[in-house]
DNA sequence: ATAAACCTTGTACGGCGTACAACGTAAGAT
DNA sequence: ATCTTACGTTGTACGCCGTACAAGGTTTAT
């Protein structure tokens, strides 16, 4: 382990460790590695980020690679720290914290719709780098107007990134979409016959629901009537 | 493919073909390969559940599980299906919508506490199955007294379950939690000197909530307190 | 000139999912 | 009673994966 995620995390930074000065200059960054990785991420999602075509792609060896990256399960926490770290994170200004947190809600589901390869990133890990935790500290300070003591404004904002996971979640494109409809048309049938009259409900309101995905302008509003649902109960009982 | 996955869900159903009389009789069913293989994910997590190792536990070639499977993908979706099939689903009776959800809530977090890797899995043919239909239908009705569409419904149900699924991702025990506290002393130092001045209410907080969470009593304050504020959200505007 | 530190590389190991073909077995057809 | 057909089981093999290891080359410090 020559050199400690940590450290590698926070590469950019004055205090960080420098490469010793001898040897041959590295041909790739510990950078240079991640920007590959993200860019292959996202053109064809997180399985085709293998160290042997990272290596490919980068003109070096596959064993190159560990040179400035330590192993598979640490580049996947450097390319979640890059990705949050690439987020613009406005002045928050003088909106509300209604505004505020709608604007954070947003950009994190921008970002997970971008790059949906941050979902299978779990990896506690992350709240070490530097992206993450100016995210974390931006988003916050979303929650300034709110009487939330520390622990409590922790709560909120979790709150509110996990709803906005389970929407990206939801709205992340099933990799599995192109053989759906044939899929579809061999078990409609079948699936009837089995499901008989049991389970209206649910037979009714799946449909519905799924009529409801396929529809244009759906996703949309379930995002936004549960945004609004999540901005309610954030809401203190003085302003109710 | 030799049986469908929709057919291997329903196995138990009456109407689901069963295999041709002919040939040597099967040493083990598909549903023996889904039990062992929960077993096995329950002792030893998800990347345990793997095609030789589940020939080795049922005494059974490799090669042999993918007659009764068709294939991993498809053997995580029965994994799914059977677990939500083994939850209780109480008779919801007179009780008030409120303490409705907040069951619904309990027996999930309770479910995935007790079946982690269940997270794991995120395949969309497990709405097909039985045990998840059933499921599904359940839960829809704790909703019954509130003033919702079947849209609206679909989507209160999965707004609720995702903050479930929120919490139960952040209870889950790390399985990295034994190498942290080493790493956490090496790390220490360096992050501080990182950090510096900046990011004040982020250190501020992530300290508290760090504290919070390592305190016994805490993830059930976190629980409770996001349930009801979920409940609450949920409340129709008449109620309020 | 020598030594030490560093990067790069090829080979190899043990895992994975699973395609394929050979073989054995039991029931239906004759 | 024999043959045929359908099915279950198995071993081998392919192409992936992450990465340990050792050898070799390159640069700077001594």
């Amino acid at each position: 382990m020559p050199r400690e995620l940590i450290d590698l995390l926070w590469r950019d930074h004055p205090a960080a460790p420098r490469g010793g000065a001898r040897g041959p200059q590295a041909r790739v960054s510990t950078g240079a590695v991640v920007e590959a990785a993200m860019r292959l991420a996202d053109a064809e999602g997180l399985p085709a980020v293998t160290v042997r075509r990272l290596g490919e792609v980068l003109g070096v060896s596959a064993m190159s690679v560990y040179t400035h990256v330590n192993s598979r399960d640490d580049l996947l926490v450097l390319m979640a720290d890059a990705a949050f770290a690439a987020m613009p994170l406005p002045e928050h200004g003088s909106a509300g914290w209604r505004t505020r947190v709608r604007r954070v809600a947003d950009a994190n589901l921008a970002l997970l719709g971008e790059r949906p390869w941050l979902l299978e990133i779990d990896d506690d890990r992350t709240a070490f780098g530097p992206g993450t935790i100016a995210k974390y500290d931006h988003e916050l300070h979303a929650l300034d107007d709110l009487p939330l003591d520390d622990v409590a404004r922790d709560a909120a904002l979790t709150f509110v990134l996990d709803f906005v996971r389970g929407a990206a979640r939801a709205q992340r494109p099933d990799p599995r979409a192109d053989e759906m409809p044939q899929a579809w048309a061999r078990w409609a049938g079948r699936l009837a016959e089995y499901l008989g009259d049991d389970h209206e409900l649910a037979r009714r309101v799946g449909g519905a629901a799924g009529a409801a995905m396929n529809a244009p302008s759906s996703p949309t509003h379930a995002w936004t009537y549960g945004l609004e649902r999540v901005l309610d109960s954030l809401t203190p009982p003085a302003e109710r």
